[in-house]
DNA sequence: CGTGTGACAGGGG
DNA sequence: GCCCCTGCCACAC
């Protein structure tokens, strides 16, 4: 376990758990705060394997669209809608409401630890 | 080392 | 404003 050997998965893994309750952000908004924002694609495959460590709320990471496209790699059918509803966050049809409101960007909010 | 894949994003019709 | 197709990077086999 070497700090200089975050992989991007690891960084991913950082900024999900910067995410704060009642928050929700998307996976290009995480992508490009690594500075890959073409590869948003990866931060969900890293999401996967941050399911395995049970550590991530990645219930709070949605699409752009602000729907739950991982929500069937949860437990539950609707476990990742209710963990956001638990959050105070609408979810009607997968979809996240008010989605932009509930919006975190981390390269606005973690910009200030820089 | 090449191919396939993936919880996306952006552009075009 | 919605639906479809393409591009992209990184990891697994």
């Amino acid at each position: 376990m070497k700090p200089e050997n975050e992989n991007f998965f690891e960084k991913v893994y950082t900024v999900a758990r910067q995410i704060p309750f009642g928050r929700v952000t998307s996976y290009g908004a995480i992508a490009k705060y690594l500075g890959t924002a073409r590869s948003a694609r990866m931060v969900g495959w890293a999401m996967n394997g941050a399911h395995k460590i049970g550590d991530i709320p990645a219930h709070r990471v949605v699409n752009r669209k602000g729907l739950l496209t991982g929500k069937h790699h949860f437990e539950g059918t609707n476990l990742m809608q209710q963990l956001l509803e638990n959050e105070g966050i609408k979810v009607v049809d997968n979809q996240i409401v008010n989605f932009e409101v509930h919006f975190w960007d981390p390269w606005q909010e973690l910009k200030q630890f820089s």
